[in-house]
DNA sequence: CTGTTCACG
DNA sequence: ACGTACGTGAACAGA
């Protein structure tokens, strides 16, 4: 992707790369695991810089490759402002080595490297860019580890930098500028002078943020511009921006020219630059590169520049595999299995748990591992490699999205957002910042004077502002309600209402990334946007799922398990009443209520059915008697909750030895294991830190039970796919979804109700019979033309 | 970049 | 003494 965008953006054009030396390593050293040659000595901020340069040459394909480094020393910034880059902490001796090595790599690739005293690199890369800024017979590509650089993006300058890790690269032209903050390249002087940069010390205006910088920018321009505005007219000015804001901007208009100083690159450093006259190959480089490789024992990068070289075609590469991505994605997957920790796994960590740079030795390492593991094996090759595809064509189809419907939402809920925000404003007698904790409690605790019973404090000390204390105070305060509506309202509208439309890709569909080894615990995870999360408990926050919709002459089918986790629970322990229970049917909540207050079925109220429910979710989590109380309500005591607790245990004793023998069985292995062998290693068991241990210990009773529930939807999974695959339905029946314990689908109507059906059957029998004590694995399907409106399907 | 809050299962 | 349930991703503030 960025290859194609990385030409096209240059097409025709020479293209010169100009890399910012320092600011690679540096993010390349913190990018990367410690990498350490035979001798000792670090390597890893190396490996990022030449790993960073190949791949740049391979997507950029530059004519000509030059490069900036910074001197030790002060730079006229220091003059100006004392403090400047006082924050960076001192660099690691580690990372000092390499940076002095750091010249020995340009000079292996044949890249003349400039720099001059009391200017950074920034200003000697400002400096070429503009002595080659009037030639429109050239593209220059800036390579950098941060975003500094990008106020000299224009129509024939971009900025190729790193997004996260070293491989995930991006390349900035001035529309993607403009895309990721709202202004032209030339104003991001402007936003640091107002926001300031926290990673130089650029102070910026005490209190102005990244969104209200933005803001007046739109509204402004320039710091300049801002500021004449202001003082030409400040009453018009004053209708325009909140008084905070002006406050602010008045207090801090020194703060704001200097930063805007610092953060201006320089464009005259006194260099003597004349573009290299012969343009660069990577061929006369090749044995340069080779030894310096070999010094530097890079064996993978060896292969790859061997490679980026000779540009073999696609077909010879199994003669000789470079990083195949299929064989990559499997590597991971077994690593991920060998070691659950390690989420989404980077071709980083592949290389770092088989303590090599090779990926092919790294794979055969891997894999040999998983083999001794048996049972893991197994969930490899019965599970997670043919979920692969299926992933995959989840992730492709994507789900349609309502982009009118989210238009609608935007309009009503920013309409009753704002007046809110004027009821909060006309409680507190002023305007702040609702959406700052801090803030907010200042308002609340001193200024208002609510006290709360007790006051509960963030793990910082903080005085807490979330929702369940906030609710304790609801009856003091008419502004409490108002604010709880605010939170539920901004939240909704920031995190999806006003995100979604963005995403929606050019076939109306939104298709966010479904990660296979998202999580910990076997389960999946989902990001840009994450899908799992989309709100469902509320009204404000149900008609938000509305908006994920099928496309005419289609419906939506979700296809959910019912209790799971409990039946899970119920059937891993084998405790004989909890299984009675499930195999009788009926509500499980009651029944346990039943058991536990020892009456019978028919004579259990409301909040003993509550009670139960709240100690059924609870055992899931491992969760202790302080904690019971907690989510029992305000009215319970320690006591009280020590007694239905025991009370519960006494009822289903074969949960609690299960509880019991999975704790120490974990201490024993080091990891706890699901139904399908699927393991989580606890070292923290053998803390003697008893906190450490304790937590520990709850993760240890979850995660069979979580991990259980992941392997048995990620089975069901694959044998829906085949199901429809056999049926022929590859065009009528889509995988579009997955939330843990649901599956959505998109089908055409007329296989719609006999699909449904058939898929539900599947996920009811995905874990084989009587693996679970006997108790029925349950699945409930309902078809409707949204997500939010779901109708059940009788079975 | 970390902390806080909050959406889901 | 304090906070306490497991697993996620994301927005925002503030340093």
């Amino acid at each position: 992707m960025a290859k194609q965008k990385a030409q096209r953006e240059t097409e025709k054009a020479l293209r010169v790369l100009i890399l910012d030396s320092h600011a690679i390593l540096h993010r390349a050293y913190h990018a990367l695991p410690d990498f350490s040659s035979s001798k000792g000595e670090p390597t890893g901020a190396l490996y990022g810089l030449s790993t960073m340069l190949l791949k740049a040459v391979d997507e950029i394909e530059p004519d000509y490759i030059i490069a900036a480094r910074d001197m030790p020393g002060d730079t006229h910034r220091h003059g100006l402002f004392e403090a400047y880059k006082g924050t960076r902490a001192k660099a690691e001796d580690e990372l000092v080595a390499q940076l002095e090595r750091a010249p020995r790599v340009f000079e292996a690739f044949g890249i003349p490297v400039y720099q001059q005293a009391g200017y950074e690199a920034d200003d000697i890369i400002g400096t070429i860019v503009r002595k080659l800024g009037d030639r429109k017979d050239l593209a220059l590509i800036i390579a950098t580890g941060d975003m500094d650089t990008l106020q000299l993006v224009s129509p024939n300058v971009c900025v190729y930098t790193l997004r996260k890790g070293i491989n995930d690269t991006v390349l900035y032209d001035e529309d993607a500028v403009r895309e990721r903050y709202g202004f032209d390249p030339d104003r991001v002087v402007d936003y640091k002078g107002l926001r300031g940069d926290p990673s130089d010390n650029i102070p910026g205006i005490r209190g102005i943020g990244e969104k209200t910088a933005t803001e007046l920018i739109k509204e402004f321009g320039s710091v300049e511009d801002i500021y004449r505005a202001l003082e030409k007219d400040p009453a018009s000015f004053a209708q325009k921006v909140k008084p905070r804001v002006v406050e602010l901007l008045r207090a801090g208009k020194k703060d704001a020219a200097l930063s805007k100083t610092l953060a201006t690159i320089h464009t005259d450093a006194p260099i003597e630059f004349e573009l290299p006259k012969e343009r660069w190959q990577l061929g006369e480089h090749v044995e340069s590169i080779s030894v310096l490789y070999d010094e530097l024992e890079f064996r993978a990068l060896k292969e790859r520049l061997r490679r980026a070289f000779s540009k073999e075609p696609a077909a010879s590469v199994a003669s000789h595999p470079e990083v195949d991505p299929r064989l990559f994605g499997e590597a991971a997957l077994a690593l991920w299995l060998l070691h659950s920790d390690t989420t989404t796994p980077t071709l980083e960590d592949i290389l770092a748990y088989a303590k090599t740079s090779d990926f092919d030795s790294a794979r055969e390492y891997i894999f040999a591992e998983l083999r001794k593991t048996g049972r893991l094996h197994e969930v490899y090759e019965k599970i997670e490699r043919p979920l692969m595809p299926v992933v995959e064509r989840m992730n492709a189809a994507g789900v349609y999205v309502d982009a009118p419907h989210l238009a609608e939402l935007a309009r009503e809920y920013g309409k009753e957002l704002g007046s809110l925000a004027g009821r909060i404003y006309a409680h507190a007698g002023r305007e702040f910042n609702i959406n700052s904790p801090k803030q907010l409690a200042t308002v609340l605790y001193d200024e208002l004077k609510i006290v709360p019973l007790k006051q509960k404090k963030t793990p910082t000390g903080a005085r807490t502002t979330k929702e369940s204390e906030l609710e304790k105070l609801s009856e003091m305060h008419p502004i409490i309600a108002d604010i709880l509506a605010y939170r539920e309202l901004q939240k909704l509208l920031s995190t999806y209402i006003e995100k979604m439309p963005g995403l929606i890709a050019k076939d109306g569909r939104l298709h966010a990334e479904f990660l296979q080894t998202g999580t910990v615990t076997g389960r999946m995870g989902c990001q840009n946007p994450n899908l799992q999360n989309i709100p469902i408990k509320t009204e404000y926050g149900r008609r938000i799922r509305e908006a994920f919709a099928a496309p005419p002459g289609k419906i939506l089918c979700a296809i959910d398990y019912s209790q799971i986790e409990l039946r899970i629970a119920a059937g891993l322990s084998g405790d004989e009443k909890l299984v009675e229970v499930f195999k009788k049917g009926g509500d499980i909540h009651t029944a346990v209520a039943a058991e536990v207050f020892n009456v019978p079925p028919e004579h259990v109220d409301y909040e003993m059915r509550r009670r139960a429910k709240v100690i059924n979710f609870g055992i899931l989590y491992g969760m202790g008697v302080n904690a019971l109380r907690a989510n029992l309500g305000e009215g319970v005591s320690r006591e009280d909750a020590a007694k239905f607790l025991s009370e519960y245990f006494k009822n289903f004793s074969g949960l609690s030895r299960y509880i019991e023998h999975t704790k120490a069985d974990a201490a024993n292995k080091g990891y706890t294991e699901t139904l399908f062998g699927r393991r989580r290693y606890f070292p923290a068991l053998k803390s003697s830190m008893d906190g450490l241990r304790a937590q520990a210990e709850r993760m240890a009773i979850n995660a069979p039970i979580q991990g259980t529930q992941s392997d048995i939807i990620k089975l069901a999974m694959v044998e829906a796919d085949a199901l429809i695959e056999q049926a022929g339905w590859r065009e009528k029946v889509k995988l579009i979804m997955q939330v843990h314990d649901e599956l959505v689908y998109e089908l055409d109507e007329d296989v719609a109700e006999e699909a449904a059906e058939k898929i539900r059957k599947v996920m009811e029998s995905a874990a084989p019979t009587g693996a679970l004590s006997g108790v029925p694995v349950v699945a409930e399907a309902s078809l409707g033309k949204n997500w939010g409106a779901m109708k059940k399907l009788a079975r």
